[in-house]
DNA sequence: CTCATTTCTTAACCTACATCATCTTTCCGG
DNA sequence: CCGGAAAGATGATGTAGGTTAAGAAATGAG
């Protein structure tokens, strides 16, 4: 069942009956995307949210000088979306990338909202999903005001274990905020500290 | 009606008939709070969200080095709370002051999770009130990665023109995420410019 | 297997912003 | 409307992290 994985996800925050879980699965789509493909440009409308189970997916922006900037990684288990273009409709201004061969579950803006017709509990679902995600973020705005780029890289290890040898160096970089020349100098310093 | 704007700001959402209205109405209760007054301390749990009808609110951070970060602003119009201690009813990281005396709106989580059950459609309210919340949020952590000080200023102009000669500086500096000692010198070489 | 591309490292130098200190101005509580 | 506290201005100096450059190591497409 490749649906399993985003299954036992849901049933975490709502019961969902057989033939809601029908419902809701007739609106979900596979896909794969190989890697250094885009499944989203910035100028592009988000149309759809990814729910990936296999590999994995960066969101990012590129600034007026051409660098880019991570905001989010979607490894096995994570929704991405670029939520302001998603909900207004209107271009936005993240790419979404595969870091690798990936597959996922597509989940379309319109299939979304008919699913909140015709199965309102996943207002809560999403409402939830939302609220941890808001939680997450706001968490990262105040590290990134008031934690150094070591400390930041700290936390980052600790709620990412698993992509801190997987993801290329500089990723993580983009991640916490700082050129890859100074991340690497920063490692090899924390590697003599110990 | 004290609670007029709320309602009003609600409608634009969903639409409520008289008897949801009702229900709704008897889950708040008013609030008066004096200027310099927390209605929230770090390490305390979060029970209520506030809406703001008059005055303003702010919720910071403080760093182990005793500077304060401030996460948000709640003038007229905004719905303020440590969105993870209210959610995860954990102690939060997250302090709630009045800049000035100011008038608002409580709804506790209790109240607020028996709004969800008589009346779902506040599911969706607050689904959505979390997602525009979340898009600012994302969008200020890219800010903060790729635009300078002057940058970010300029954005919060645009953003809360009313905010601008209503703050003192040294609090929209910490919003944006300086020095109030650099905040000023970067106003004064802002106006010599012009 | 291999070679071209991408990623990583290291070093010298640079800059946006912080810190500290002192003075002036504004504000608000009594 | 006054006095003390808070906020703001400004100068000198410090530093985390950026930039540029150039070589070494890893990696993945054919």
């Amino acid at each position: 069942m490749p649906f399993d994985l985003l299954i036992n996800n849901i049933s975490k925050y709502i019961h969902l009956d057989e033939a809601e879980r029908d419902i809701f699965m007739s609106h979900l789509k596979p896909i794969q995307i190989k890697r250094k493909q885009f499944t989203l440009n910035e100028g592009e409308i988000c149309r759809n949210s990814v729910f990936v189970t296999n590999g994995c997916l960066r969101g990012f922006t590129v600034d007026k000088n051409g660098i880019e900037h991570v905001l989010s990684f979607a490894p096995l288990g994570w929704w991405i979306a670029d939520m302001y273009s998603l909900i207004s409709q209107k271009p936005g201004i993240l790419n979404i990338e595969a870091l690798e061969d990936t597959e996922g579950i597509i989940l379309s803006k319109t299939n979304q909202e008919k699913l909140y017709h015709e199965v309102p509990k996943f207002e809560r679902f999403f409402r939830i999903l939302t609220e941890n995600s808001l939680v997450a973020n706001q968490q990262r705005i105040v590290d990134n005001m008031s934690l150094t780029a070591e400390e930041r890289y700290g936390i980052f290890c600790k709620r990412y274990p698993t992509l801190i040898d997987y993801l290329p160096q500089k990723q993580i970089a983009s991640y916490i905020g700082v050129t890859p020349e100074f991340f690497s100098r920063m490692r090899s310093s924390l590697i003599k500290k110990k």
